[in-house]
DNA sequence: ACAAAGGTCGCTCAAATGAGCGAACCGAGC
DNA sequence: GCTCGGTTCGCTCATTTGAGCGACCTTTGT
């Protein structure tokens, strides 16, 4: 993996004095700042001899550097998977043990996210899933933009403020225009899909999908446990679509293991932005998380389709994606 | 103390990309080694950004670097303990819970920092303590060199093997002469302490005084609970020396608080290398551990004196010569 | 709109540092 | 004594890095 990494314990152990010699060095050094030339005159040395202390500091495990995030976010998995699924950024939060919490968790760190990257006069789009629904009620700020609905709403989850809400919500923060999307997510045909999308509020939110700078969608898994679209199908859909061998889902955008994108039927009975409209948006943020097993592969699926740029996800997710069983590791 | 030291918590934190993108940047950095050029292309940055994001990554208290000994030793309290008082080494051995193993773990770090800096042929002394002769007992491997008695015996002490066992076995280990003093170390008078000076054997030692190349020593408290010479004295001798103002003791050799040695009757009474002597050494041990506040103050005491120039002692003693209340910090 | 103020950026130049190398040193074996 | 690995040391030279600075970009107040 890295071509360079640092030694555990290689040789060995000096007596106390030059321990604690070299204890004294390193200090100066990492701790102090202090330059190695400037450690050699104090102690009466080469800077050379300061080096190979340093080094022998290191080495003996005096010296011990760690890189750890604030709050729960796992530096070392972000960075594995970013580069395994060649994302533009990834960020894995650490859900500890409170996975109940873990939704809550990825939409605060998607919403802190957001602000961050989404630039003034951008237009965002955003999709809807529990987790970005967490995330739009803890978005605290954001630069004046447009937001736009990515696609239709699921009834079954309407309860807790369906995706109109967020989007409203979040265009008020911006203090930019709204565009939902009053219509389900999921038709029985083509023809009133067709019907709907000349509606012209829905058009008008349609007509920004071309046009979108930044766009905030869910993975979803694709079984009874980890997906709300496949939950909206009937069981006839659902086995015609298995047998085509999707195994994640996109915002209604099907995909195999390969990250390949099956199409069906589906693709003209759903009011949501489609995958080539996504692919032509420069930056994608996916929010998954919260799943089994099952979901991880999902979001494997969906990443390999290369339509993500940013993934955010949660740690569990991401050890099943990075074949990493051990719980904790250094 | 220090000019330069890291601050702990700068500036405001970023959002979770930016956290993640640090934490990538210094973990190239601090711990794949990778120079700032490298990065800055990796990371299609100037290196001047890439410098200020890795001070930006220590400012946030992302990177964390802290210098701990192996074993139990506490570098820093070590550190500024041969600062304060000029010493060339000073070795604190953290001794944690266990108060009871104090003077074994003093006796095995002391035998260990013998090991380490005495050369072949030196010319080493050692006077009498539990410490030390736990330290004889912990003693495995030494250059070949003449071993010297210090000092005469305590007959108190003699129970588990006293300073003349110790010195025969510090010798046989280093395959060198040995110079045993068979004597006690307090006499009545003069008198019979000069008589004691002249016999053969205690003169072959003493001859060897002014060769030593080094000296063990321990130092000893000023009261009932922590000095075996204040034990080994009259009631009178006790207030006598008091009151000239003693409050520590070496090889029984007395000193004031102020470091000043306090002469008097009983340095013509004991058997053991004088204070001058001491001075004239190049490489003065002296192990101090295993006592209350009071024997803290008498190491002080003899630090102060600017004989000895390695120290060895715990940490409760090295807190509180420096004033430093706190059970543990940093 | 404009200017002041504060921040970020990448440059120059000098200092700090690393890689590699031969000299000196050490201990072991003859 | 002597030579033979093996180790440590400090050197040269090229690379890396830091300090400070002016250019530029935002933001804020007028």
């Amino acid at each position: 993996m890295s071509e360079r990494r640092q030694e555990v314990q290689e040789t060995a152990p000096n007596g106390p004095a030059e321990l604690v010699r070299l204890a004294a060095i390193a200090r100066r050094f990492y701790l102090e700042g202090r330059s190695k030339v400037e450690i050699a005159e104090e102690f009466g040395l080469s800077r050379f001899k300061v080096a190979r202390d340093l080094d022998a500091a290191r080495s003996y495990g005096i010296v011990h550097i760690d890189i750890r995030l604030p709050e729960r976010l796992d530096a070392e998995r972000s960075e594995l998977l970013r580069e395994r699924f060649g994302l533009r950024r990834a960020i894995v939060v650490d859900t500890l043990d409170d996975h109940l919490d873990t939704r809550r968790a990825l939409g605060s760190v998607a919403a802190r996210l957001l602000s961050e990257i989404v630039r003034p006069d951008e237009i965002l789009g955003l999709a809807w899933s529990r987790g970005l629904q967490a995330m739009g009620a803890d978005m605290v700020e954001l630069p004046r933009c447009t937001v736009v609905q990515l696609n239709g709403v699921l009834s079954e989850h309407t309860e807790a403020g369906g995706s109109v809400e967020t989007v409203r919500r979040v265009a008020t923060l911006a203090g930019g225009q709204a565009y939902p999307i009053y219509a389900p997510l999921i038709l029985p045909d083509a023809a009133t899909a067709a019907t709907l999308r000349a509606d012209p509020g829905i058009a008008a939110a349609f007509a920004h999908f071309d046009r979108l700078t930044t766009a905030v969608v869910a993975i979803g898994g694709w079984d009874e446990r980890n997906s709300t679209v496949f939950q909206a199908l009937t069981p006839e859909d659902r086995e015609r679509y298995t047998a085509m061998g999707v195994c994640g889902e996109m915002s209604a955008q099907l995909f195999d293991i390969d990250g390949n994108q099956v199409h069906s039927d589906l693709d003209e009975r759903v009011i949501s932005v489609s995958a080539d409209q996504l692919r032509r948006v420069p930056e994608v943020v996916a929010v998954a998380g919260a799943g089994d097993e099952s979901k991880a592969r999902a979001v494997g699926a969906v990443l390999r389709s290369g339509l993500v740029s940013t993934l955010v996800t949660d740690d569990a997710v991401a050890r099943v994606l990075l074949d990493d069983g051990s719980p904790d590791q250094d």
